[in-house]
DNA sequence: TTGTATGCGTTATCAT
DNA sequence: ATGATAACGCATACAA
């Protein structure tokens, strides 16, 4: 590896002078800057950003931490960090949980030793407190993303879930349904308590009865239906549409139900959270509440390297992003 | 930050003892040893892996370059191989091309100057010759994926574009399909110039001329029908078939057909490379390749690590990884 | 305008 | 079994 040492002696200058015209600073006659920049060409000379690091006490790097690389939440979620990383010049880690809290501790240990300069963080549920404690205690800023976490105050970047879970459902009793089950992910998640919210406000607004029978929790990422969907579907009143909690909850529900014979929405309505892109785009069928996936994680890194940069940010800034109601074709009146 | 300085002074030891005890090195009595995990405990110690990485001249970063992070088959692959990964203990350093030369280049500077100890690299196409290049001149083992570059020999790890492209086609023409249109990437891609080969073959071999009127070159994931596909439609004799050469690429000449009024497959059939992971799943409709996404993340992964670590791998391996025809119902016979 | 000394946090080498 | 010293590549403070 070629340091600043060899283009030094090639150029006979110091070091120090070949890294004050690396980083612009200092005053430098134009002749010794050509001249190095020269030998630094013909030696293709690449920085070690570790050294820099070192020295610097800070790496430009930022760390994406997310739940599902398989979810196109979330995809659409890391292009936009991506993007907004690379405008301001930082380098991006990677990380995916798999909603596992253990995986997502090692990633904080990850992050902690990488000695990243800020974290965007989708944490996999109210258990992610004490990664996010940790960081916090080793002073690394971070922004948390799509769900909050009690216990943590910090800026945060999320969705309306009660509300997208409202107008899903005042949409499909606008339809006639009045017997609505709600395939939910698991309570320990901000998101799924307010989806679940959201849903209770809209019946009881309209004077419908909840009904726990109509209501099944499950992982955001792992559909089974296992005996949870018999169970829906064999109770005496069974339900006329299915509120699913997320997009990924929504394909396995509509798969199962297509499994059994039942058609998506002659026999049964679907609508979910999150839009679906590709799948989408293909086939516009799913009636969804489609979040703004690309700006959580544009201004997620936005909100992330102000806070890193900036001396003036004051106390921790939550941002709301507004979710669209997308009315396809899953659902028809009843 | 706390060093293991720090911890050394308080466990009245020299710094090297911590050192030893961190890395499980040179011989130590069980009494320090205990007595310095305790106060590592105690101050929250976390090792700084730049300095790490500065005096060990390896970073324990594994680099990964894709070229659409909006394409499924991408995602699925960075899962596979963030999972290996994680699994043989290196961070991942992502990165976006956008099957753009330019930011492929942004990312190779940035991956040097972190000094990755490897990086899985699906390059953007033939003119990432140079990227490449520059990779080797600085002596960092990579391994390419998906697409093959001309002039670069290394571990590869590609589909079998030619061979899937001809089941497609032949797939169609037992449909009865004759005037076959192929929607492709830019030929300065190594799997778009073998999928027009297998497309080729397969007429040829069932006596069908060629007909260059049937075929459209367009970017891999930025599909426009613009007058293209109006010019494929309104000849004297229209194509029964499309054969999109990726996903991406299907989906936009779907969603185009539709526009126009034209359904698929009644009024004309569609096929391509790549599945829709979730899209599919939603809806088992599109007939395609697939290919084993995640196995080409997974799989260059361990190549990329046995090439590092490995004093015992030759010369460069190719392995080419088959795809399979799923039939569904986007193409019927004519 | 340019160079010298020092330190960033860690590990390897070699003593003790 | 443990510790002192140097080195990794770079940048800051200060001198010249």
């Amino acid at each position: 590896m070629v340091t600043i040492y060899d283009i030094a002696q090639m150029a006979n200058v110091s070091a120090m002078t070949v890294s004050k015209v690396i980083n612009n600073t200092g005053r430098i006659s134009e002749e010794t800057r050509r001249k190095v920049k020269k030998v630094m060409e013909e030696l293709n000379y690449i920085p070690n950003s570790n050294a820099r690091s070192l020295v610097l006490q800070q790496t430009q790097i930022l760390s994406l931490l997310i739940t599902d690389i398989t979810n196109p939440f979330y995809t659409s979620l890391a292009r936009g960090a991506e993007d907004g990383a690379k405008q301001y010049g930082y380098r991006l880690l990677f990380g995916n949980s798999d909603e596992d809290y253990a995986k997502e501790k090692d990633y904080v240990d990850m992050i902690l030793s990488t000695r990243v300069d800020g974290v965007l963080f989708a944490p996999a549920g109210d258990l992610s407190l004490k990664n996010l404690e940790k960081l916090r205690a080793h002073n690394i800023p971070f922004v948390i993303m799509d769900r909050a976490v009690p216990g943590i105050e910090s800026d945060m970047i999320c969705g309306d879930s009660k509300e997208g879970a409202r107008k899903l459902v005042d949409y499909l009793i606008g339809l006639g349904h009045r017997r609505i089950a709600l395939v939910n992910g698991s309570l320990d998640v901000s998101t799924a308590r307010l989806r679940y919210e959201g849903y209770a406000e809209a019946l009881a607004l309209q004077g419908i009865p909840l009904d726990e029978t109509l209501i099944i929790h499950q992982n955001y990422r792992d559909y089974h239906a296992d005996d949870h969907l018999e169970q829906l579907l064999e109770q005496p009143s069974p339900p006329t549409a299915i509120f699913a909690a997320n997009n990924v909850l929504a394909v396995g529900v509509i798969r199962d139900l297509r499994e059994r014979g039942i058609r998506v929405p002659e026999d049964i309505s679907v609508v979910c959270f999150d839009d679906l892109d590709l799948s989408s785009a293909l086939d516009p069928f799913l009636t969804v509440a489609a979040q703004p996936a690309y700006q959580f994680g544009a201004m997620g890194i936005q909100l992330l390297v102000e806070r890193i940069r900036g001396s003036s940010v004051p106390e921790s800034r939550k941002v709301i992003l507004p979710s669209e109601l997308v009315i396809r074709s899953s659902a028809k009146p009843i």
